[in-house]
DNA sequence: ATGGGTGCAAAGTGTTTGCAAGTAT
DNA sequence: ATACTTGCAAACACTTTGCACCCAT
């Protein structure tokens, strides 16, 4: 295993994540990071924020269109408004028990679910 | 709404899905059709994919790297090895109360929601 | 006939990568 | 000093689209 460092851009890519309540794709925590340091390039944002999700600071939700990135660090679900693309964090307890029956079932070693809702936020149904 | 036709290239699309039990992506699919028809255009089975999945006649499983396609028609799960790619699906009921749930609690509209399980397949596992 | 559909190729999106130079340890 | 990182640009993988011609209805 590769010895990680500790560098000024992959701060700015954590900090910037960590500012974020909502769901920012890859290329939106580009364009925050780059108002801080003009000089940081696509490319170093897209491998921090692979490094920052393999080592377990953030998770990744994906989503159709480009993944998005979260904050939080426990397994949950997500929410996705099909009208304006918002994406939202679901307060559904993680069903871990889907897990283990589906491991027993099958002989796979199952390591989690993703479940991504899709409807209509209150405002684009109004707007339909 | 749009009057659609029944034309030749929609009729090898359909029935490329339907003779598959994996979860092809789009690129096989095109690959079978092309097999048929050595003339067919990617951007024909793309097109013609997309109108068979909005028309409620094949549904799609969004996975990272390509989308799959599927026959099934009823809501169900998934399951993608991270070792192989291998897309199958899962034996476990599909939880429409979740869907009620959230939309009480949230005010969207909740037309679905997709699971995809991660894991390893028994073969992948051993190889590890 | 008429408007949806096709083939082709070009353009998009979102993401990854090779390389030479830079820097944390 | 070593080897992980960066910036840049080119390359990628997948998908969408503009256009002129074609064909199912």
């Amino acid at each position: 295993m590769k010895q990680l460092r500790n560098t000024r851009q992959r701060q700015l890519v954590l900090a910037a994540v960590r500012a974020r309540r909502d769901h920012p794709s890859a290329d939106q925590i580009y364009l925050d990071v780059r108002a801080v340091d003009g000089r940081i390039s696509r490319g170093t944002v897209y491998r921090n924020l692979s490094i920052l999700e393999e080592s377990g600071e953030i998770l990744h939700v994906k989503v159709p269109t480009a993944d998005r990135y979260d904050n939080r660090l426990d397994l949950h679900y997500h929410l996705l408004c099909m009208g304006c693309g918002a994406v939202k964090d679901v307060e559904l307890p993680y069903h871990r028990e889907l897990d283990r029956e589906l491991a027993e079932k099958t002989g796979y070693f199952i390591a989690r679910h993703r479940t991504v809702f899709e409807g209509f936020c209150p405002e684009c149904r109004r707007r339909k």
